[in-house]
RNA sequence: GCCCGGGUGGCCGAGCGGCUAGGCGGCGGGCUGCAGACCCGCUUCACAGGGGUUCAAAUCCCCUCCCGGGCUCCA
C-alpha cells in the first residue's frame, strides 16, 4: 500500500511519491530564535519527527532541512525586527540573543527526542544567496526596486493564492495601511532598506538593508534540497502569507512547478481551550512543560491526536497520556522479566503480525497516529492477556510481543530510551529486598496483615511497588 | 465581512457511504486477606439541529446554530 497524504495544496489526499524513488527531500520551517521555544513548536516538530521516523521505518531515506530564522522577521505592528526587539528586551547584542536561543532550541529539541535535521541553516549566513536570488527575480521581471526596498510583484505570478485558497481580490483588501510605495497591496518585501544605526544590515546592490522573512526559507530550501522538493511543512499559521510567498518566489525564480510536491501543515495547540499567546499569559515553554511531564508523555499526548487537528493541552489529557505510557512500559517490563524463566518454544502469536500490519496501514493513511497507537494498545492488552493466561510461557512469544511493541513505538519516536526497569540499588540491596519479601510472605501466611501491609507501604514510598499475584509477589520500580 | 477547519458516548479521540476504532474515567466480575496491577464484561448502536440524495449516511448535498483559526506577528 502506498502512503497517502493530505496536501494543503489542493486540499485533498494524494498518493505519496517522492521525486526520486526512495529519497524524501523535506523542509520544515524552523523557529525565529527570539525567545525560548514553546509547546506550539513542540507540537509541530514532534509531529514531523514522527512522520520522518515512520518514513525511515518504511525504508525511505529522508534528507531533512529545518532552518533557524535569525534575521528579517519583522513584527508588523511595530515594524521592528523580532531579533532586535528581543535583544533590546534582554540588553544583548542581536547575535548574542540568537546564540542564546538557538542553542536553547537545540537543547529543547534534543530533550524531546526529536531527530536532528541533516542541515539547520541560519538565515543570517545566507544573505549573499538571498541577494543573488532577489537579483534573479528582478531580472525576470517579478520584482521591483523602490527607494532601497525590493518588492515581489504579485501581479506577475497568476498562481498567487493557490495554497491558501484566498482570492486575489481579498488579498488586496487591507486592515493595515500598506506601504504606499508598493505597486500593489499584496506585494511583499524581498529586501528592506535599513535605517541608520540599525545593527542587522548588509550591503546589497540596493543599498544597506536586510532580507524579508519569506525569502530565506525559499533560498535555503533550494540551496540544500534543489529546485523542487518533496515535502514542505510547518504550522498552519504559516500557510498565508509565508508559504504562499515562498511558492511565488521559488516558482517565479525557477520556472518549475510545483516548488514542493506536498505541503503538510500541523494544527494549533491550545492551552485549556485558549490560544497560547504571551498576551493571554498562558504561554508554556518546552522546558517548563518538561519539568512537569517527561518527553515521552508529551510525545504520546501530541501523537494521540492527528497532526492536522487542533489539540488542547490540559491536565486531564496529559495524565491520560501518562497512564497510557505507564501501561505500555509495565507490560514491556513484565515481558522482559518473564523471558528468563520461559520455555524454549517457537510460536509467535498471530495478533502480533496483524497489529503490525494495522499499525502500518494507519500510519500510511496520512500518518494517522491515533489509529496507530490503538494498535499498540491492542498489542499491550493481548500481551498482558498472554502473560496471565499461560503459566508456561514461550520465550519466542514473549520476545515477539516485546519486540513488536518496542519496534512500533520507536517507529514514531516513542520509548527511544526505554530500558527495562531495574532496581537502582547495589546488588546487595536486591538480596536484602528478597529477604524482606520472604519475611513478608511468612507474615501473610500467619495472617499478620498489619505488618505485611506496612512493609508494602513503606517500600512503595521509596519507589518499590509490591503487587501480590497468585504466582507470588511481583516487584515494580518507579522513579 | 471574506476564507479555512471543526462540532462523535461522562471526558479525550479515530473513522469520512455498508464491516467492533482505541484510550481515560465509572460500574460489575475474575484474581486477591486487603490494596494494586492485569484480564473479561458493561458504560442504553454516540455522531450539533433540520431537510435531502441513496437499497444503505457520523460519513455525500443544502440550510440553520455553535466553536476554533486565518485575513500580511506566530510552529
Amino acid at each position: 500500500m502506498p502512503i497517502r497524504v493530505f496536501n494543503t495544496l489542493g486540499r485533498r489526499y494524494e498518493p505519496f511519491e517522492p521525486i526520486q524513488p526512495g529519497l524524501v527531500k523535506m523542509y520544515v520551517c524552523g523557529p525565529t530564535v527570539q525567545d525560548v521555544a514553546h509547546l506550539g513548536h513542540a507540537r509541530t516538530y514532534i509531529a514531523f519527527d514522527a512522520i520522518i521516523r515512520f518514513l525511515e521505518y518504511r525504508g525511505y531515506r529522508v534528507f531533512y532541512v529545518r532552518n533557524i530564522t535569525d534575521v528579517g522577521h519583522l513584527r508588523e505592528e511595530t515594524g521592528e525586527d523580532r531579533i532586535i526587539e528581543g535583544a533590546g528586551r534582554e540588553k544583548l547584542q542581536p547575535m548574542e540573543l540568537v546564540d542564546k536561543y538557538m542553542f536553547a532550541f537545540f537543547k529543547d529539541m534534543e530533550a524531546l527526542g526529536i531527530r536532528r535535521p541533516n542541515i539547520q541553516p541560519r538565515a543570517s549566513m545566507h544573505i549573499l544567496d538571498m541577494i543573488e536570488f532577489i537579483k534573479g527575480l528582478i531580472e525576470k521581471g517579478h520584482a521591483y526596486v523602490v527607494d532601497g526596498n525590493v518588492y515581489f510583484d504579485v501581479s506577475t505570478f497568476p498562481d498567487y493564492g493557490k495554497l491558501s485558497g484566498v482570492k486575489y481580490e481579498e488579498l488586496i483588501k487591507h486592515r493595515i495601511e500598506p506601504d504606499p510605495r508598493k505597486r500593489n497591496p499584496a506585494d511583499f518585501a524581498l529586501w528592506k532598506k535599513a535605517e541608520k544605526g540599525y545593527l542587522l544590515k548588509w550591503n546589497s546592490p540596493w543599498g544597506e538593508g536586510f532580507p524579508g522573512w519569506h525569502i530565506e526559507c525559499c533560498v535555503m530550501a533550494i540551496k540544500y534540497l534543489g529546485e523542487q522538493i518533496d515535502i514542505h511543512g510547518g504550522g498552519q499559521d504559516l500557510i498565508l502569507p509565508h508559504h504562499e510567498n515562498e511558492i511565488a518566489q521559488a516558482e517565479a525564480y525557477t520556472g518549475k512547478k510545483p516548488f514542493a510536491r506536498y505541503w503538510l501543515h500541523t494544527g494549533y495547540l491550545t492551552i485549556n481551550g485558549e490560544k497560547m499567546s504571551k498576551s493571554l499569559g498562558n504561554f508554556i515553554s518546552i522546558r517548563d512543560a518538561l519539568k512537569k511531564y517527561e518527553a515521552d508523555v508529551l510525545r504520546l499526548f501530541i501523537l494521540s491526536a492527528h497532526y492536522r487537528s487542533q489539540i488542547d493541552y490540559n491536565e486531564q489529557s496529559l495524565s491520560q497520556a501518562e497512564e497510557n505510557l505507564r501501561r505500555i512500559r509495565d507490560t514491556l517490563n513484565q515481558l522482559y522479566e518473564l523471558v528468563d524463566e520461559a520455555e524454549e518454544r517457537g510460536e509467535v502469536p498471530g495478533e502480533i503480525g496483524e497489529a503490525r500490519k494495522a499499525f502500518i496501514r494507519a500510519m500510511e493513511d496520512d500518518f494517522n497516529t491515533p489509529g496507530a497507537l490503538a494498535e499498540i494498545y491492542r498489542l499491550t492488552r493481548s500481551a498482558n492477556s498472554y502473560i496471565q493466561s499461560s503459566s508456561k510461557h514461550s520465550k519466542t512469544a514473549l520476545k515477539a510481543y516485546y519486540g513488536a511493541i518496542l519496534e512500533l513505538s520507536q517507529s514514531i519516536g516513542l520509548l527511544q530510551n526505554y530500558k527495562p526497569a531495574k532496581m537502582k540499588y547495589p546488588a546487595d540491596a536486591a538480596k536484602v529486598l528478597n529477604i524482606l519479601l520472604e519475611i513478608r510472605e511468612e507474615l501473610r501466611k500467619r495472617r499478620l496483615y498489619e505488618l505485611s501491609d506496612s512493609i508494602r507501604d513503606k517500600l512503595s514510598e521509596i519507589g518499590i511497588i509490591i503487587e501480590d499475584t497468585n504466582k507470588g509477589p511481583r516487584v515494580k520500580f518507579r522513579k
